[in-house]
DNA sequence: AATTGTTTCAAACGAGTGTATAAAACAAAC
DNA sequence: GTTTGTTTTATACACTCGTTTGAAACAATT
């Protein structure tokens, strides 16, 4: 009776309903998501869900917390990091390694496991979610990170005012939101063979040029 | 005549319908968003929606054909003229016109008259949005301009390659999505009171000023 | 081997969804 | 006044959703 899946546990159940949902939520949205499908996919029975996680929605927090927890750990080191060189070359922080020090580890995450991928564009949506429920749970985590962000490049930008700041950032913010989502259109696009943005073909980016790319469109932004 | 009061009832419940699932999408998306909470605000029977237009899909193309085609007659128009004039002066185009051909009647559109906020929002939704409804009927009506935007930035910027144009063009796309969607995003925050991004108060831009802004910065960010 | 606590399972619940339909209300033409 | 075509109405259908339940299966301890 008991086929492949012997010596499988708790942990092991929890983790496969955890990357499934993680993978369907970042491509199909929460809402379009139903727990019949991850918990389908994930070959574990309906009721695993609420008995591991309590209810849907308690999911995607479980989701997304996994992962931001470390990678705002990440974030935040760099910006302190930032500010502390600075401070003892004292000097201003620049822009660019302000930027950096968020933007980098945001887009690198890709790279750091499996299924990150599928976080990542969990990011890029969550971020600009119309969904208020997934919004909400990223906006409480990323508010922190978010505030640090926006005083270091105060003090980079001394000259600028606090509501061009704010937008300025908002703007680079918004780019990067996009950059994250748009491999899940890409993905679309291609799959459908519709919706062409470009005639010719554009070749995909490595996370690593992408972020020099991104990061050297929003320092010149944020400076302009 | 009797007639134009027929006329003037049909188009009022279809037009009432319209505005008042122009609202509910923007504010809280496509799939939230149910044909009776339509109805009931509307106040109209609930097969309405299906009479008039033929189903929850055939009503949300509605709502975005009405405002998107205008528009994107705009922004060719502007496009075009931007490509004439560099064509009659014997330059080429600025990639500051270009770019101000495109995102300022998308910006300025909010003024266009009433309810056009929630079509502004909605703008900045569709483009990022995670449901593929919404997402596929505005690429369909936004592919030529994307387009034609993208061959004018082309002759604006011949020195950079294909590659990093288009990743700059989308950098710059989700920059100008995510201020669109900001207002929704300002408004939850505060009518919830919770999620505030700044210690201090950023006052709300105008339409003029926010384009000035923006434009400013992905140009800066273009041509980088 | 018996007991305890944990995890899985099939089945069902009630609420909510988009859609369909047939009768009613209505306006205009004859 | 009757007929015709359009619009509105109330109701029903078939379906999916998240969640709950109580029993079965399992694991670990006694």
């Amino acid at each position: 009776m008991k086929e492949d899946t012997a010596v499988l546990n708790q942990t092991d159940t929890k983790q496969r309903i955890l990357d499934t949902a993680e993978h369907l939520f970042a491509r199909e949205g929460y809402h379009s998501t139903s727990l019949r499908a991850i918990t389908g996919q994930a070959n574990v029975n309906l009721a695993a869900v609420n008995y591991h996680f309590g209810s849907k929605e308690a999911l995607i927090e479980a989701v997304i917390e996994r992962r931001i927890v470390p990678l705002n750990k990440i974030r935040k080191q760099n910006l302190e990091a930032v500010q502390e060189a600075a401070r003892q070359e004292g000097r201003r922080p620049l822009v660019k390694e302000a930027l950096r020090a968020f933007i980098e580890p945001t887009i690198a995450f890709r790279e750091s496991g499996e299924g990150a991928d599928d976080f990542s564009m969990l990011i890029g949506r969550a971020i600009i979610d119309p969904d208020d429920t997934v919004r909400k749970i990223f906006m409480q985590h990323i508010e922190p990170i978010f505030h640090l962000l926006f005083e270091t490049l105060r003090q980079a930008l001394p000259g600028l005012s606090q509501d061009r700041l704010f937008w300025r950032l908002h703007f680079a913010i918004g780019a990067m939101a996009h950059t994250l989502h748009m491999r899940t259109m890409e993905e679309s696009a291609h799959k459908a063979g519709k919706f062409r943005c470009l005639p010719e073909g554009i070749s995909a980016c490595n996370a690593s040029s992408m972020t020099d790319m991104l990061i050297a469109f929003v320092s010149a932004g944020m400076e302009a």
